[in-house]
DNA sequence: GTCTATAAGTAGATAGAC
DNA sequence: GTCTATCTACTTATAGAC
C-alpha cells in the first residue's frame, strides 16, 4: 500500500518531468512560462511548486534525468565478453546516435548552451555527469581494441571529435529545421549513421 | 556629404547589430531582453525602436548578418585558379571553422535552434540563404576533385556530414561550457581541425 | 535621433482555502 | 496535492517632448 502511494507520487513527477522536457524542447528555457507548462501537463500554476521549488529546479531535473541510462549503454557494451572490438564500436556509435538524436539527453544540448551564461551550473553537471563519463566509456572501449591488436593507436581527442561531432550536429539540425524541412529528406539519420559508421571503422583499421 | 552621414547611420545600426549579436549570445533570445540590449548599446529602450521595428526584426538582422561573407569565402576558394584541388579542399575546411566557430554566423546555431517554433522564418532563411549554399560551395568544390581525377568519388550526405559535424560540435561545445571548463584545454581548435583534415583529406584519397 | 514617462500585458512565485 | 486569487517585478512597445 505505502509502495503503490509512493508509485502514484513518482509517476506523476516523471510524467510531468516528461511533458515539461518536451515543452522546453519546443520554446527553448527562456521561452517557456510556468503557465505554458501548466496548460501542458493539465495542472493548475502553482501547484507546480508543490513538486519542484522553482523552474530553475525543474529545467535542471529535465536535464539531469537520461545521463544515466545513456552512459550505462556504454559502460555495458565495454563489459560483454561475448563482442568482438568490431562489435563492441559498432554498438556504441549505434548507442550515442540513439542517445544523442533521439533522447531528450541529447536534444537538449542546445538549451544548455542557452543557459550556459545564466545558469552555469546546468552546464557543469552536464559536463561533469555525462560528456566526462561519456568521453571515458567510449576511450575505454577504444583502448581495449588497441590494447588486443584489434585497432589502430588513436589520438583520442581527435577520434572523439570526429565520433561525436556529426552526431550532435544531426541532432541540432533537427531541432532547428523541425519547422522548415521534411527531416528524413535532409537528415537520413540512418543512412548518415552508416557511412559514418564506415569512416570510423576505417580509421580503427591498422 | 550625402554618404559620410550615410556612413554615420550605417555604422551605428551596424555597432547596435554587432553588440546585440553578442548580448544574445550570451543570454539566448528570449533571455535576452530590451533593457539589457539598451545597456549594453549605451542607449535608451525607446530608441531601438527608431532603427528597428521590433525585437524579433533586431534579432534576424542579428543572424543574417554574416551569410555572405561566408559563403563567398567558399565560392572564391573554388574559382581560384592558382589553387590545386588539394589546396582549395584545405582551405574550404579552414574557412568552415573560421565561419562557425570563431564568427556569429555559426555560433548562433544554437539560437536558432531555441526560436525554430517560435520563429520559424529564422529557421527557414538560415536554411535557404547559408546552409543551401554552403553545402553547394563545397560540393562543388569537391566535385570538380572528383571530375579532374584527383579526388575518390564520395557519397556527398555522408561527405558534408563527417565535414561539419564536427565543426558545428566543436563550436556548440564551447558555446555550452563556456563557463565552466578552459575551453582551449578540452577544446583545442587548431589541434582538431588538423586531426580532422586529415581524415577527411584520406578520405578523398583514390 | 534620442530622450522621459508610461501603457498594457505577462513573468515567476506565494498565500491560504479545501 | 490541487485549487483560486493575488503580489511584485519585469516584459515589449508606444507617445510625445526636445
Amino acid at each position: 500500500m505505502q509502495d503503490s502511494k509512493k508509485n502514484v507520487q513518482s509517476n506523476r513527477r516523471a510524467e510531468i518531468v516528461a511533458i515539461a522536457t518536451e515543452t522546453f524542447l519546443e520554446n527553448g528555457y527562456a521561452g517557456t512560462s510556468m503557465a505554458q507548462l501548466a496548460k501542458a501537463c493539465d495542472i493548475q500554476k502553482a501547484s507546480f511548486y508543490h513538486h519542484f521549488p522553482s523552474k530553475d529546479a525543474l529545467f535542471i531535473t529535465c536535464v539531469n534525468e537520461g545521463y544515466a541510462d545513456a552512459v550505462n549503454g556504454l559502460i555495458e557494451i565495454r563489459a560483454d565478453e561475448s563482442l568482438t572490438d568490431w562489435q563492441k564500436i559498432e554498438r556504441a556509435i549505434h548507442n550515442l546516435y540513439a542517445s544523442i538524436v533521439t533522447s531528450p539527453t541529447g536534444r537538449l544540448s542546445p538549451l544548455i548552451a542557452e543557459v550556459s551564461r545564466t545558469l552555469p551550473g546546468v552546464a557543469n553537471a552536464f559536463h561533469k555527469d555525462y560528456i566526462t563519463h561519456q568521453r571515458a566509456a567510449l576511450e575505454a572501449i577504444v583502448s581495449d581494441g588497441v590494447t588486443n591488436g584489434a585497432f589502430k593507436a588513436q589520438d583520442f581527442d581527435v577520434f572523439h571529435h570526429i565520433v561525436i561531432g556529426p552526431i550532435v550536429t544531426l541532432s541540432l539540425s533537427r531541432e532547428m529545421f523541425a519547422k522548415v524541412a521534411d527531416l528524413e529528406a535532409h537528415f537520413p539519420v540512418e543512412k548518415l549513421k552508416r557511412g559514418h559508421l564506415d569512416i570510423i571503422l576505417r580509421e580503427l583499421e591498422i
